[in-house]
DNA sequence: CGATTTTTGTGTAACGTTATACGTAGAACA
DNA sequence: TGTTCTACGTATAACGTTACACAAAAATCG
């Protein structure tokens, strides 16, 4: 007689819970999920039939204890970054074509948060992660990538060997305005660029300064004073664009590291009676849904954030795949040209 | 003699290293971990240690698995949404103080990849969920609400009994907003909504037009088309707005349901010629930081979304605590009086 | 000082999957 | 007709943690 009298299943279906349905065994359910070899079309069927009918979902928690959990984390750390959309529609036409999932942690720019957001993901078995403009340092990134596969974006080390790294040329971007202006017959030209504590030329803001000079240079133009950095706090931001514009000293051609403190550029000249771009050329940066609007209608270089995000996405299930050659690649930017650079 | 030898704690520590580490059971290190009862502080203390030494992390499946693993999912259906960051940081002053930890999920308002997060947030074990304005209905929040306890804010339902909701009081809002230009003299007030498909007056928006025209009635004024519904595609909003402005239609007060569409009345007021607050006062909504710039200047409401947020953490954390007992709680919105509305 | 209670530590069965090893039935082959 | 494959299913040991049941030691008590 058989004693172990088999419980009723309740709350929610588990793989036993699909078995018994089904009438199988575990593993054959498992095969089946995992399409594993060694099940007949009939089996399938069935277990099928029994997961559709209980609607059953495997734990991820279950699943990651073992191997893989099919999620990819992608940590935003700047929430500031208006292309970040862009990039996340690219993470999920890669993704949605897979079995993978992207779940998404904000780090708020707060470095011990950002950190405990790559452990949590590490911790919850995730099988890969997508940084996106990391504050931390190389070092800690590639002590994380120890652990997971990892792809980075917007962080300039090409010389790291544990994990991916996919950039916009951020050299070529500060090129491309700086030609562009040339070609507008501009040669007193400037940047608004930005203050970075990080001294490092990973980062972005310093390669687009690089580039900056690097054209002025080729252009036999000086590249001393050129620059003008803005600090990071926002609310004095607008001010301090005021300030720079009204100086005096301010060039007649202004290449800016973002859209936003290009948008405070054209509305102060605006109210100042400064006319774009006949007075002041602007590029802006990032092509931002913003900038394209009529009464902004503010040049700007493009990044192509879908296309980082899609490719950064086949990177990392490369790496999740087994590749271990670290791979860097950089992506043209290309320059949007509207009514802040020429006149229409 | 002893033949199972102890194989040396290679790759990531587990509990089971820093047992062995620190001289002790599986279940003591356990204890310390859950701070149960029965430990000694030697004990402890031992563990500590281990546990230090070893950058030991408790793995999140294996702890899922079991019951908890401390994380809350926190998902952001709207990434339009301004006030987000503020409702973030509501969340993180609570769950810093707590033992918990918040990760996070873009629906990008799509709603099977809504679903999917909330279900990936559910396979993982996760011990509760933050939803913000979600794009799905009632039925089906009530569904995933019986799977993990759920706290939606931006969801006005009042009679749900299986979730919380935390919102801003957006009648409220609107009639505060009407109020205000009552109060400068102005009679001609109008109202730039959204269309929106959900027809249940849970939506956020159909809430305001239910207190502005409850404003309006109780001014005495007429409600009939005094609502002017803008569709949801960003690249055409500006034009749509443009269009409103320029009709002749356009009342001469204007309360918006966003700051963006205020932003774009403001920008093409001034555009046209036409003087703010002088010729047409406009209020916005959520007191974005674009807002208080200097060059916009834009009167908005505020739903104090840091309240918000860490409102809804902490009425989670009593409702994964035990709490049954469903909690809707409505939080009084401010009028922030600036130059759009009142001309300084 | 023996009996009882309290404190402190340990052994181990789950949790829901995966993947390896193995069994079995038929088909194919000699 | 026996032997060898092949295809298909199943049993089960992990994975890393928790929490229950229990044992041993220490403290308290009459």
């Amino acid at each position: 007689m058989d004693i172990k009298v088999k419980t009723i299943p309740t709350g929610r279906a588990t793989i036993k819970t699909v078995a018994l349905d089904a009438g199988v065994s575990v593993a054959a359910v498992s095969k089946v999920l995992r399409n594993a070899y060694g099940v007949s079309e009939a089996l399938r069927a069935k277990v099928l039939t029994s997961i559709e009918s209980l609607g059953y979902r495997p734990n991820v928690s279950a699943r990651g204890l073992r191997g893989q959990t099919f999620k990819v984390g992608v940590i935003l750390l700047e929430i500031a970054n208006p292309f970040l959309s862009q990039i996340m529609d690219g993470v999920n036409d890669v993704l949605s074509a897979s079995n993978y999932q992207a779940l998404m942690g904000m780090g708020e720019s707060r470095m011990p948060l950002e950190a405990s957001l790559i452990e949590s993901m590490i911790d919850f078995n995730m099988d890969g992660l997508i940084l996106i403009a990391p504050q931390m340092g190389g070092e800690l990134l590639a002590k994380y990538a120890r652990q997971i596969p990892m792809v980075v974006i917007g962080h300039h080390e090409t010389t790291a060997t544990t994990f991916d790294t996919i950039n916009s040329d951020d050299q070529q971007g500060a090129v491309i305005a700086v030609n562009a202006f040339l070609e507008q017959g501009f040669k007193d030209i400037g940047m608004l660029s930005l203050v970075v504590d990080d001294l490092h030329n990973v980062n972005v803001v310093q390669q687009r300064e690089i580039g900056f000079r690097t054209a002025l240079a080729k252009a036999g133009l000086p590249t001393e004073d050129r620059i003008w950095r803005n600090r990071k706090n926002v609310l004095r931001q607008a001010d301090e664009v005021e300030d720079y514009l009204l100086s005096g000293r301010a060039p007649r051609a202004i290449f800016c590291w973002s859209d936003i403190d290009a948008i405070h550029l054209v509305n102060c000249a605006r109210k100042n009676n400064i006319r774009v771009p006949e007075d002041i050329a602007i590029i802006g940066y990032d092509n931002s849904s913003v900038a394209a609007l009529t009464p902004i209608n503010l040049a700007s270089i493009d990044q192509s954030g879908r296309r980082i995000g899609s490719l950064a996405t086949e990177t990392l299930l490369s790496r999740i795949a087994g590749r271990t050659n670290a791979s860097h690649v950089l992506i043209e930017p290309t320059l949007v040209k509207r009514a802040s650079l020429i006149k229409n």
